[in-house]
DNA sequence: CATGAATGAGCTTTCATTCAT
DNA sequence: GATGAATGAAAGCTCATTCAT
């Protein structure tokens, strides 16, 4: 390779950057499909826009992925584990009333995942769920059930400390977990295409509902702080 | 029927069958539409797939729906939006207490949609409204705005006769309403993967929300501070 | 049929009328199907479009044509034969000069086919006859030869009376028709969609070819140099 | 091609082979949809019927043009308006008289246009001009105006220089080029299924055609009783 | 490994033709 | 005879997938 050719010298180049960036490919896939996805959905989604996005060739996500499907499944797989040690970790030395607890959980939620890219993938499998059943298995055993089980922590540690009313649990979970997941879709799916009178400010949306929400889940004798929602700003 | 003419009889038998057969088309096509949209998508929903469960050619699909987009427009307005002078009536008439018609509206949302398979069209907005933009534009104008203007007069009733708080009334509505756009999407996507251990009872659920939401409503007398999102602990 | 049943009363009138015209069925047929095939040519002309305008149903007009291809034929047939006996005669018993008598040939073709719906045919013929080659067997025969020998006479006479130069009268035929053809092409194709300032007046174009044929024609007292074909320049 | 790299004249030769095919599939293609659109007319030509007789998929069609009318419009590019830039430049060096001028634009266009299958596109247009206003106004600015541009300037320049009679401009366009249009028409309609003894001598029509209008247009001292294009009016 | 030209199954839509009434 | 609802064969176009280079 000490030709004095320089088309192969750039050659050489250009394998050398190929090889360092081997490895990459599959995460730039992945990266360019999720993007696409959720802005498009599955079928709205070209094999060769994803190619473009990831600034490789058709034929080299098919390299990678054997079918667009199998790229979807990746891209489920590789986006939504491995945050729930973290949290639970961090659930488990909290410290403060289970109010602020709660509070704390769905801020860091719109945090991490709601407002970030992330949160297409709840709005992606909504919407895919249907077309790939075993997919829709996974999901439920990685995300759903740990998320369940977490918030079921907290609700539990409310009411072991009186400061939440005895209730079921599992609908405590979805009281608090509807908003935020329907938030998500409405981030990217309607919420994309309407005009801007209707659309919904995410951040007090969701201190709306946490707000009223605890108001109707604590133990309260003497109604002392009522929070409401706000009137109108 | 008495005339005694024979001719005249059986031809009109002969229309009368033929009329009811033709006005029956239309019907049994968007049965079949709603149906496939919801179970596949827009998208994923072949013309000749809905042709054949109506028991028709593709020709007569389209004889009756002069494209594959109109045809979905046909099954909104059959399902959801033809139905809002009925309801918006409804509401106008109600004699009682503003928690109970909120009470009310709940309840009749999802007996006549939300456990119907209108819910499915629901689902199916939110899951193709980025694809299809003029689809969506046609719902938020045929679906969401009288939906949302249908609720704010509830919220609006109930703060002008001291039942609630005065409230911000958008996201009053957002607060009744998300979580039964929720419930539909739950049902239509993941909910209907999942194991039945993780399935949601929706009466229950709806029950469980809106006496939640009525608690966070409510006026009390001494409303003293809006409780707010307190910063990272 | 004495009967007192109205409906009876009217269907007999209607049936009374329906056989009166049953003659004037196909007529009908024909002279919508002529209108829109030369507005809009073969392909782009739909069955059902020539049915409603004559006035019948689209079942009806497969009642007395079998085909489509088969309404066309019968258009050309109605509408091309008869007229060059009275022409013949007409020209037989003209007085006159010739130069005259090409000006009136002209003139009369301008008037009675040129200028009418009946020039459409012509560009019919034109646009179809690649698809239909049986059809344009019989066009030949039945409108282009007789219409050659016709004006092949007035030539030759012209020829005769020293009234014009000798000529190859094949080629002086097609001296004078092709514009006229030509013209009745334009008229129903290109000329229908362009933009005024490149329209024809019919009137002006027909003038001009005529004298300045009978010029290329005439035999001149100096007929120095009858224009000949060239060689090769 | 001396470099001493073996990979990078592989390299090169690989691409320029495929390079050089897929140069040449437009032309293909475009050779095909002359053949095809001639002989059937543009709504009679299927697009996968084009494709093969390139020896491609139907897909491969669509690669290189995007639509059927898209196909269209570069077979006229290719066959006719492009090159009238080279005429223009060649009539702008002619030296000579103008009636030699005349004579030799005739031939030209015989040669290139009359006599080739690009003459088919003539046919094409009148034939199918009605269904497809589109195509109309495109062969309006690509074709027929920047035709009629160029026949001005050359009977003009016979005007201005005393060869030909004043005149009308724009007729004496129509009378150059009508026959030859006509012709074109004649090949490609009818005179494709006609006994042979009915058929034109394409070549010696057209010198009949010229020499006539030669004769017509030219300004002679001894004009008694010339009958000409008259003036504009 | 990477490319991108090529493929062809599949989709929506049209319309001549049929046939039960 | 007349009707018009129903049919289904095409046709234009898209795009996931393949494979020669």
């Amino acid at each position: 390779m000490s030709s004095s050719c320089p088309i192969c010298e750039i050659a050489a180049t250009v394998r050398a950057k190929r090889e360092r960036r081997k490895d990459a490919r599959p995460g730039e896939l992945l990266a360019a499909a999720l993007d696409l996805f959720v802005e498009k959905g599955f079928a709205g989604t070209r094999a060769e826009e994803v190619a473009k996005r990831a600034g490789v060739s058709k034929g080299t996500l098919f390299l990678y992925f054997s079918s667009k499907e199998e790229l979807f499944k990746a891209v489920v797989r590789e986006n939504i584990s491995g945050r729930f040690d973290e949290w639970n970790e961090e659930f488990d030395n909290f410290q403060g009333t289970t109010p602020d607890m709660l509070r704390y959980c769905v801020k860091a939620w719109w945090e991490r995942i709601g407002s970030t890219k992330a949160s297409g993938i709840t709005k992606l499998m909504m919407s895919e769920a249907g077309n790939f059943p075993e997919l829709a298995a996974f999901y439920q055993t990685e995300v759903i059930q740990p998320g369940n089980d977490l918030l079921k922590r907290v609700l539990q540690r409310g009411v072991g400390r009186g400061e939440f009313q005895p209730m079921d649990l599992q609908y405590g979970v979805y009281a608090v977990l509807t908003p935020m997941l329907y938030l998500a879709m409405w981030k990217h799916s309607l919420g994309t295409c309407l005009a801007n009178n209707a659309s919904i400010d995410p951040e007090k949306y969701i201190a709306v509902h946490v707000e009223t929400l605890l108001h109707g889940l604590s133990a309260r004798p003497t109604a002392v702080a009522a929070p409401t929602i706000p009137a109108t700003p």
